[in-house]
DNA sequence: CTTAGAAAATGATATTTATCATATTTTTGA
DNA sequence: TCAAAAATATGATAAATATCATTTTCTAAG
């Protein structure tokens, strides 16, 4: 059974075990009085569509708990994943910034916890506060680098090799001691990010298995090769 | 012979003629004079890299005349084009804000003017002045929108899709009157865009040719058919 | 202008990847 | 727990794209 959100969800952010992470890191006690006095908290099951392409957002979400997908649906209706998000991630910022609609959806995984936060306060921190800008810039900056990494890979690298960085790029996230990757996806989903068919993604993914790389039980993978994949990903950095 | 770029680079930055265009397009003339006191004027030949991929930079150029390619070089060497610049845009500012080294080298397309904003005095005028990072920010998540577009055009389209794709992209900040792309590109620069081999690119924009959508003299192309070559990308925006 | 070097064009072929078909296994929801 | 549905797996084949080779055309430096 899930648990009331309100217990897990504390009701002022400075209270925010995952604060540090996200946008909110450096905010002085007012900023987050603001936030916390206007947030909400919300729940996602899993499946459900956070955020719609197309729509226009009048808040964010800051994932407090469960992960999510960012998708683009392409000509055919196929699901291209652009990234995942996870605890103390902010959704929808970018079309509220620049104000467009958004650009690619956001589902949830897991069943998910969440703070809204109306896009008047949030802008209001963003005027008010330097830092609260330099922290989402600080984040928009980086996420645009690895979008060019990933624009570089679909275009000049191999399926197996897009495959083999993409099981590290999970890893770096989702990874626990053991190697596993704490995220369930379908072969379907992991073909979705790699930018490949369904059956060349498990084609792959069993090939990976042969040459003892990767371990898997169902949906969960184990990442046995580390150095291998990176040497197949040829990921120098 | 080229001017002397004093002559055109206006030293004050409230005389430039493309600052509506650009991340200063609303700020105060104090703001305006920091930035004019601080800059210097620079000039690229043709070819030249303005920045390099990997290397740490101490300051941004604003673009004043002229065109430059961002790319990344992929495994082989092979260079992958993430997007062109024009006047009015800030180059190195991804870097700079997210305090990371240049994730792709800026290389002029033409004999190009810009201005060089150091570092402590961009800072500055973002700690200070919230309409500057919210202009930074709006830019930044715009790309961001444009890249997650990128990244699902090469996951799913054909090479012919994205071909016509892309020129209609080059169209919409190139295009002069009469249809003419005033961008000169060699065919590998195009097949750069794309993600695809030279010759690949070359075949389809004969089949282009002969297909009557497209027209060209040497390196300079003519879109015939805009609406056909729409059709095509199947681009529904 | 001229001309060497680079780029473009195009054919032939190889390789990669997608698609279609079908059997097997795993999930999920009643 | 169990059955239906969904997902996975794998083979066979088709389609898309890359690579290699060669000729023709363009471009830019002298």
């Amino acid at each position: 059974m899930a648990k009331d959100p309100l217990t897990i969800v504390p009701h002022h952010c400075k209270l925010c075990e995952h604060r540090q992470l996200s946008a909110f890191k450096n905010l002085g006690e007012e900023d987050l009085d603001q936030f916390s006095k206007m947030k909400t908290c919300v729940s996602f099951k899993k499946g459900q569509v956070i955020m719609h392409e197309g729509a226009r957002p009048q808040g964010v979400y800051c994932l407090h708990s469960g992960k999510a997908k960012m998708y683009k649906l392409g000509g055919e209706g196929k699901e291209q994943i652009i990234r995942f998000m996870t605890r103390g991630d902010l959704l929808g910022y970018r079309s509220i910034l620049s104000d467009e609609t958004i650009s690619a959806s956001i589902s949830a995984l897991d069943d998910t916890h969440a703070c809204y936060i109306p896009k008047s306060s949030f802008f209001e921190v963003i005027r008010k506060n330097p830092k609260f800008s330099l922290n989402i810039l600080e984040k928009a900056c980086h996420e645009l680098g690895e979008t060019g990494k990933i624009i570089t890979s679909l275009a000049q690298k191999t399926v197996k090799e897009r495959l083999a960085e993409i099981l590290l790029i999970l890893r770096a996230t989702f990874g626990t001691k053991d190697d596993y990757l704490d995220i369930s996806l379908t072969r379907e989903e992991t073909a979705n990010m790699v930018g490949t068919a369904t059956e060349s993604a498990i084609r792959l993914i069993s090939e990976l298995k042969e040459e003892g790389l990767v371990e898997t039980k169902g949906r969960k993978i184990k990442i046995l090769d580390a150095a291998k994949l990176r040497q197949i990903a040829a990921v120098y950095d």
